[in-house]
DNA sequence: CCATAATAGTTACATTTGAAACTAATTCAG
DNA sequence: CTGAATTAGTTTCAAATGTAACTATTATGG
């Protein structure tokens, strides 16, 4: 049995394909705050993350996330000059300061939270409920593989 | 009927949950090839589409793989300067070169590919060969989608 | 033909990003 | 206690990336 010549059908290469719908995902919807906004990626999500679950320490942010230290802290600098959001030492351990969106920070967040619904639900759209469910449940259970993937190596 | 402040909640955001899932699995993807063949992931993308498709201009590499042609250029400048492929300009228009990979850039691609596949093949048990295919299929009509949104705005 | 426009690809500059070093504060081991 | 190790977050420097301008070549309209 000859080893024939593995090809990479880049065009069905799993990684390959979910890089390039996330990307064209992402930008397509970083159109409709970027300009408007003045946001970048990193800072609406960090918004995002605050409007949902704040107070949050940066570190907080960065699990929640998935954003490294660093990046959260450029984002929450930013932030903070915008005067979008808010930071507090915590008194207990003052290497800590919970964060928070700032009056004008809710305001921003309520006007793009509604954009944002309205492009998933015309992304949406392509699908059926069902087809959601599913997807949603089939992509959890890759994301779960690739996490216990990277563990090993 | 009040209006009700909308949440974002983020980990169910479709956007954003292909943005982290993407990323995860191209982390992983790249750790495989990045120190022991010093490619980037452009470059590999770049070999990967010549790999399939040679001979390709530099244009046509771009539209193969989403990349847009100042990314193509860097590429395939590393990967010359690495000899692991090789460029014939074109005799009838001289603005054009064709690109296919030399003996080490075919070499080191069949090395890949089975690395490629195989991280493939690990992330794809997390799902039923059934499975596969829907997940395939449905994120197949995402991708239109959100590429048919674009255009319209 | 000749001037203008279009195309392929590269270069230059500015911004973003990542890795590692760093500061400040806290914890822990002895 | 006290010095070493941890943790939170920032800064620094180098590499990656995007945008726009540029070069070279080919196509096109008058």
């Amino acid at each position: 049995m000859a080893n024939a010549l593995q090809a990479l059908e880049l065009e069905k290469f799993l990684p390959y394909r979910l890089s390039v719908l996330a990307q064209l995902v992402s930008e397509s919807l970083h159109d409709l705050y970027a300009q408007p906004f003045g946001l970048s990626v990193t800072q609406w999500r960090v918004m995002a993350a605050l409007g949902r679950f704040a107070p949050l320490t940066a570190s907080d942010v960065g699990q929640r996330i998935v954003m490294d230290k660093v990046a959260v802290s450029r984002a929450v600098a930013g932030l903070m000059k915008s005067g979008l959001i808010e930071r507090a030492t915590d008194s207990h351990d003052r290497r800590r300061a919970s964060l928070k969106l700032s009056a004008r920070g809710r305001a921003m967040h309520a006007r793009i939270v509604p954009l944002a619904l309205a492009y998933q639900e015309r992304l949406h759209e392509a699908l059926s409920p069902d087809e959601r469910r599913t997807f949603d449940a089939l992509s959890d259970r890759l994301f779960a593989r690739a996490q216990a993937l990277r563990q090993v190596g």
